[in-house]
DNA sequence: ACTCACCGTGGATACGTTTTCATGCATCTC
DNA sequence: GAGATGCATGAAAACGTATCCACGGTGAGT
């Protein structure tokens, strides 16, 4: 089972190999090969082979994925829009699961730059220097929905350059690379301001790993009434979550008010207040990190902070698709507070 | 910045490419030049480029995984599956969304042929004929969690040998190409059987597009309590899952339980009884297909037939990863039944 | 009418790898 | 000791494509 190559189809057509070539490309032809050349590479059902093309230009098309879980839909719906993206441009997707492991982050760029992908979307779980492999090799990486943890001034000096146009619009512009990333910043103050409006003031975080920025936020907006020991952060492992639901709310019978930074920490959180018999919204109010399907279903439905998942995606692949042209610093796309049923006012 | 060859290694080695070449495909070679390439490889941080030897041996290495909807849970886990399968085994993942979409499907497993990726993954969503372009170039597929509908037998006189044995594991072994199942038969035997425990008898199915094992399955299970009317089925959006809960649930006020068969169409199913005003269990006992994280949350814990997703994926992926050896026909794995508390005896 | 420019075209090359084949050298066997 | 056997090695070919370059032909301009 021989594949036909762009050799059968010159040879049927009667033409060269590099007319051929031209014609699928766009190139300068006459009306008359053109259209011979086309009928041939139809009747003969060509497709140029991709691993051709990737060897001559030196350079794999498709676009590489990373993010930290599958399972969770809110990066289900990330990749979905990523998808979504690449479909339109035809450029196919290589999706790799970090498992919010930095090891396996590091492990997972290699193989990208292993198969000369050179465009890449990434939730970062690691620090920002386990890119310095995939950028010095010339890729253009695109993160999303998280930027890396900062990390620590180190001797290169690029500061002087990054402080150029470091006034820009995202809350940490330290990054060389683009950035596609909902406005957390907004979002925690909204849904904290939204709870000191319900009289609350014992308002507890509960965090997962990496997420600085939602960390920070939090403090801001809590200003002095910013309780350190009330706020938590998990590992990745929904166990983990567990246990820090479960400490925090143990041990501090005084927190009337949660924020949950994600979909699992939410799930876990109203999990073990119905096991230690607190009631939401009479004994704890919740507010979650993302909207999920069962946000709604929950009893009661979950008062949400929701993130365009999708729209998260579908941005970071356009911006990593023409990059060539302006190269955009980074987004910045709203969150919306959606109220349902889980938070009342401070009993 | 240009990427470093194999010609590189060799010559700051002092050898000839093709003894790289061999030091690092485990070929043959003396312990000392092993070791010079190796180091100078290393020190040189060269990676084989996978393009190269893709052309090379004529196969993209890497595996193609399509699937319906990234959102869906289910398929979340499944991918996870993949993933974890694939990396293991240090091959990428090429992944594709089909939207429960023929002509979409179509499309990506273009794309896929043109990527000479030769071996696929997918949760079928058009017919069996869809894939004929895909095994006629010699692609490895597997199937898993679904099996395409049946072909009308067309002209072909594949019959005779597929009948040879025909006889084997799964429920529809008229497919030539093998397939990772969750046991939807026992699945949805047990579910019916339990709710007919309960007392019930006019039980209802709700179904997706396609799953036509599922509703074979329901049918069966039913016995002489099939009743045409009750079993319905929608669309893939979610527009069409709620068209469909309610036009059931409203214009047959009779129905006292309901097997829904997939998350999408439960979570339509409850908001749909909410809408209406009937009680789980109290006024409709509710079972649905697929444990997610929310089936537990929910009010009530909605009872479950659990598949086990990262599973599915899994095996898939070794069986098309070891396709070379023995030739499996399909895998069935178990189906769980999860009692929560959306079932009750009939009203 | 001659030249110049231009367009369509095909041959040749390079991309990075694996694999085949031939060569040289050392060891083994009779 | 001479031929046979084995092993390590390097040169070269091939995979399918895009692109550079040269070539021939046609039209226009002087």
């Amino acid at each position: 089972m021989k594949r036909t190559t762009i050799k059968d189809v010159a040879e049927a057509a009667g033409v060269g190999v590099a007319t051929v070539s031209r014609v699928l490309s766009g190139g300068s032809a006459s009306q008359e090969t053109r259209e011979r050349v086309l009928a041939v590479a139809a009747h003969l059902d060509y497709r140029p082979s991709a691993v051709g093309r990737n060897l001559r230009q030196q350079r794999a098309g498709g676009i590489g994925l990373l993010v930290p879980d599958l399972t969770d839909t809110l990066y289900g719906r990330l990749a979905e829009g990523v998808l979504a993206c690449a479909r339109s441009a035809g450029e196919p997707v290589v999706v790799g699961s970090t498992g919010d492991d930095p090891e396996l982050e590091a492990e997972l760029i290699g193989m990208l730059l292993e198969q000369s992908v050179d465009r890449v979307i990434a939730v970062p779980s690691g620090d920002a220097e386990a890119w310095g492999p995939a950028i010095r090799a010339g890729m253009t990486v695109v993160f999303v929905g998280e930027q890396p943890q900062e990390d620590e001034p180190s001797d290169e000096p690029l500061d002087d350059l990054l402080m150029l146009d470091g006034l820009r619009t995202p809350p940490r512009p330290d990054s060389a690379i683009p950035a596609v990333l909902a406005d957390d910043r907004s979002g925690v103050r909204t849904a904290v301001q939204y709870l000191k409006g319900l009289g609350h003031r014992r308002i507890a975080y509960l965090g997962g790993p990496g997420r600085a920025r939602r960390v920070a936020a939090f403090r801001e907006a809590m200003g002095t009434l910013a309780d350190e020991e009330l706020i938590v952060s998990a590992g990745g492992s929904r166990d983990s979550a567990y246990a820090a639901a479960s400490g925090l709310l143990q041990s501090r019978g005084d927190v009337t008010a949660l924020v949950a930074g994600g979909s699992a920490l939410g799930e876990a959180a109203v999990l073990t207040a119905r096991e230690l018999g607190l009631r939401i919204p009479g004994d704890l109010s919740l507010v979650m990190y993302d909207d999920v399907p069962w946000a709604e279903l929950c009893s009661p439905p979950l008062t949400v902070i929701a993130q365009p998942g999708q729209d998260l995606g579908y941005r970071a692949a356009e911006l990593v698709l023409r990059s060539g042209a302006r190269r955009p610093r980074s987004v910045l796309l709203p969150t919306e507070l959606i109220v349902r049923g889980s938070c009342g006012p401070r009993r």
